[in-house]
DNA sequence: CGCAATTTAATTGTATGCAATTGATTAGGC
DNA sequence: GCCTAATCAATTGCATACAATTAAATTGCG
């Protein structure tokens, strides 16, 4: 009886993870262009995500939102707050955080955004339903890999 | 006729790159403890298994299968020759490329790698069928992603 | 109340990533 | 054969990422 040659799990391309690795990548350089026409880079566009949904917020929870620490996103604000897109202030209330607020720029930037999920869409030349199935699955294992690490 | 609410493309749960990011991320965390003990990063682990599939390449070649070039590579790989587990020489056919080979040691950590895909799989808390059909899924995603660049 | 443990950002140091440029080498057209 | 164009690695500059530490503020427990 003939066995199935095993897979080697060592090569490259029978790795999930290189392929997660390399598709945020390419996803990244299909971003740029659009991108660059607001002035953004990537994980800027993702803050101004969090804060087009829910404005004036902590540090933290915008850590926590993109899984960030604040050795990444301390520099990152500073450099959104150099550009004028948003405001950091201390709160008042708890002097240990600072919350992250729009500029009236960064509030009209979101109009000039409204393009960039077409233009992702487009790219992918995927159906949204293929795209809205893969996203739902990387969520799943995503979480799955961040409850394996508090174990 | 009620219609049903549009989903709002700018949000950050309704994004697959979002999704891709955050999970290459969550792949790096949970890579990291199991890495350390040999002594690699991720990035220089793929160039690990790039060689261990075929040692004594150009650099190009390298950056081509990982989608790296130069900028990213010239430093990193200047680190792992003075880790001693790769030699760079100029090749002499061609004076242009630098050849990447395995030193003894580079090639003796591939028996220590070997627990890594295991340990990823563990922690993923998936069937090995879902996460190759998840992997082709993304390659293809990926390659159109990349076609979409090149227009 | 008093003080130790916790929380939150900021800081420091190391390692990617990538755009743009440079320098050396090779290939190709005529 | 010559000279321009293309190729390849290295370099420079900027922007993430993240571990580890620090400093300030707050919580909570006795």
């Amino acid at each position: 009886m003939a066995r199935k040659p095993a897979v080697d799990p060592l090569l490259l391309g029978n790795q999930i993870c290189f392929a997660v690795y390399s598709t945020a990548h390419a996803f990244t350089r299909v971003y740029k262009p659009l991108l660059d026409k607001l002035g953004l880079t990537y994980p800027q566009y993702l803050v101004m995500m969090v804060l087009w949904e829910r404005d004036g917020v902590p540090v933290k929870d915008i850590g926590e939102k993109l899984f960030l620490d604040s050795g990444t996103l301390t520099p990152l604000l500073k450099r959104m707050e150099a550009a004028e897109l948003i405001r950091r202030t201390r709160s008042t209330e708890d002097e240990r955080q600072v919350l992250i607020a729009l500029t009236p720029k960064g509030q009209a930037l979101r109009e000039k955004a409204r393009v960039v999920p077409q233009g992702i869409l487009a790219s992918s030349a995927c159906s949204v339903g293929e795209l809205v199935a893969m996203k739902n699955e990387l969520l799943a294992l995503r979480d799955k890999l961040n409850a394996a690490l508090g174990e």
